[in-house]
DNA sequence: GCCGGATGGTAAG
DNA sequence: TTACCCTCCGGCG
């Protein structure tokens, strides 16, 4: 299984959560790593009884019975793969019991942690959307404090976790907010839209394995089976906007791609003033 | 065969 | 802001 091919966001990471936990939990799990790279990983790991798999935004935590915890984040490229028919030779750690096989490839963490680099690690992460219990209220109020774009805003991992760059265009898009509007811009409206809209997003992406965001009244493929890539984003590397046919705009914003139908997404008609400028003013 | 991207993140300057 | 880490794949010669 390759869980899209592609580059992991919140969805990808409890999805793999949960399936290794069905696979391996409460087994004695073999570990090695065929590539060489982290075998002083793999061997306080080898053997051991897997107790639980936690995904907390983009970042997985393995916690067994008489070892560390094993912390794993993908990254841009990282990814697990099941059974893979052949192995990669770049394999960072292999993951076995029973009939199942997990393979690491390309992830840019793959490390053993005590408990308190754990609390550190997740103690720094906002609310994970897809915690069942999410608190909005966090975010609402870091919101409300930042002149950045909102874009930006939502792949800051320390605001709310488990965004990336795909899940936050689509969201905004379907929000009808601009990515470059100043996150305090937003009323509670639409903020409150948006967090609702991106939970369902990255909901449907765990179950779906993929990021497919358009409804499906609005595909142009119709309904049935598998949906084309070019059926699955509203914006995100779109050209003509779906609902009013203008053209997307894609640009830089920091050092990542974005997108979206500035008809749909107007940019803020007028900026607030300043409190420096309202006393200035009066 | 090489080059450039790609849904991420960190750390140095 | 920039460099860097990790892998795979498609485009181009």
């Amino acid at each position: 299984m390759m869980y899209n091919g592609c580059v992991p966001e919140g969805h990808t990471i409890h999805r793999l959560a949960r399936d290794h936990a069905r696979a391996l939990v409460g087994r004695v799990v073999r570990v090695a790593s065929p590539q060489g790279r982290h075998s002083m990983q793999a061997e306080q790991l080898d053997q051991h009884v897997l107790e639980c798999v936690e995904a907390h935004g983009k970042h997985l935590f393995y916690r067994w019975r008489g070892a560390p915890i094993l912390h794993v984040h993908l990254g841009l490229f990282g990814s697990f793969r099941q059974s893979p028919v052949p192995p990669s030779p770049n394999t960072q750690l292999r993951l076995h019991a029973a009939a199942a096989t997990f393979d690491l490839i390309g992830a840019t963490t793959c490390e053993l942690i005590d408990d308190e680099r754990y609390g550190r690690l997740v103690g720094r992460l906002g609310p994970d959307l897809l915690a069942e219990t999410a608190d909005p209220e966090p975010v609402w109020q870091q919101l409300q404090r930042r002149a950045t774009p909102i874009a930006s805003a939502l792949v800051d991992q320390r605001i709310l976790s488990g965004v990336g760059n795909v899940y936050r265009l689509e969201a905004l898009f379907v929000c009808g907010i601009h990515p470059e509007r100043p996150a305090r811009s937003l009323t509670r409206a639409e903020f409150d839209r948006l967090w609702q809209t991106l939970r369902v997003m990255l909901r449907q992406g765990v179950e779906e394995q993929r990021i497919v965001t358009v409804h499906p009244a609005e595909r142009t493929n119709g309904a049935q089976g598998e949906v084309p890539l070019e059926d699955a984003f509203y914006v995100y590397k779109q050209h003509h906007c779906r609902r009013c046919g203008s053209a997307i705009r894609a640009w830089r914003l920091g050092t990542r791609p974005v997108y979206a139908c500035e008809r749909c997404q107007p940019p803020a008609a007028r900026p607030r003033p300043t409190l420096e400028r309202r006393a200035a003013a009066g």
